[in-house]
DNA sequence: GTGATCACTCTCTTTTAGGTAAGTATAAAT
DNA sequence: ATTTATACTTACCTAAAAGAGAGTGATCAC
């Protein structure tokens, strides 16, 4: 390896129907919730209900619900109930889930690397149009 | 910077408010039209209105201009005003958006890869539902 | 018997996203 | 004189997403 060669660019989609399912998969993945619940039974591995809610404040009970359940129904994550009372309910990362998390990373940290380079982009554009 | 050599895992978030404006920009970023939009402009270089609109059929003028202006401020591409009449503005990726493209890169794959896998996983868990 | 715990579910309301369609300015072509 | 082209903007409307808050069922500690 010498000259570095470019970090993979070749993200070519040539039938369009694929492109389509792809699309809509992306739809579906690429959400708050989704990234940030993925981060976290990533980083800390099989969690319960309340130690997600407690580890992501500003979620609501429905959003952890809806967005857990679906995770689950795309086979990102398995959701163990313990018939004991209380209730106890365990989710974990499948090896997709995990995968995908790592497909994440990449943009998790271009955001953390680039995050003023935003901010500063934003300043200067607003600046402009105030100017104008 | 030195080259990376692989991807890597560390994927670790230390102060809340890093945490917090990267969960924001993830949110902002994260989104169907700007991704498609950032892989047009990647493959096949500056635009202009109409050929954007055009090769992407099912978005309505309201939301590329919206898309598109949200994608200026931030930095990710130059909109360029030319002069004449009919009016001609052309659209460009900077090398900050490009990056974005590239993170991103590893998400489309991750979606083309695992399509049918999570085709299969909801299959399954459709099929679980309806049995319990 | 009262209250706490857990993992929800249900209902109601607000917020946001997104679509449709019309309008604008200008000059060149017909 | 009318049409065409471009890149929008504005106003209006609907549907979907998201938030708030109450309720549930079972068991144990007090």
């Amino acid at each position: 390896m010498a000259a570095r060669p470019a970090p993979e660019k070749n993200c070519e989609h040539i039938d369009p129907r694929v492109e389509a399912l792809v699309t809509d998969l992306i739809g579906r993945v690429a959400d708050k919730w989704t990234m940030i619940l993925l981060e976290i039974l990533e980083e800390k591995g099989t969690q319960r209900f309340t130690q997600i809610a407690r580890a992501v404040p500003d979620i609501s009970q429905k959003m952890l619900t809806q967005t857990l359940r679906r995770m689950e129904r795309d086979g990102m994550l398995t959701r163990t109930v313990h018939p004991v009372v209380p209730p106890r309910v365990d989710y974990a990362l499948t090896p997709l889930g995990e995968t995908l998390s790592e497909a994440f990373c990449g943009v998790w940290m271009w955001a953390e690397a680039n995050l003023e380079r935003v901010e500063h982009a934003r300043e200067e554009f607003d600046a402009r149009q105030v100017a104008v």
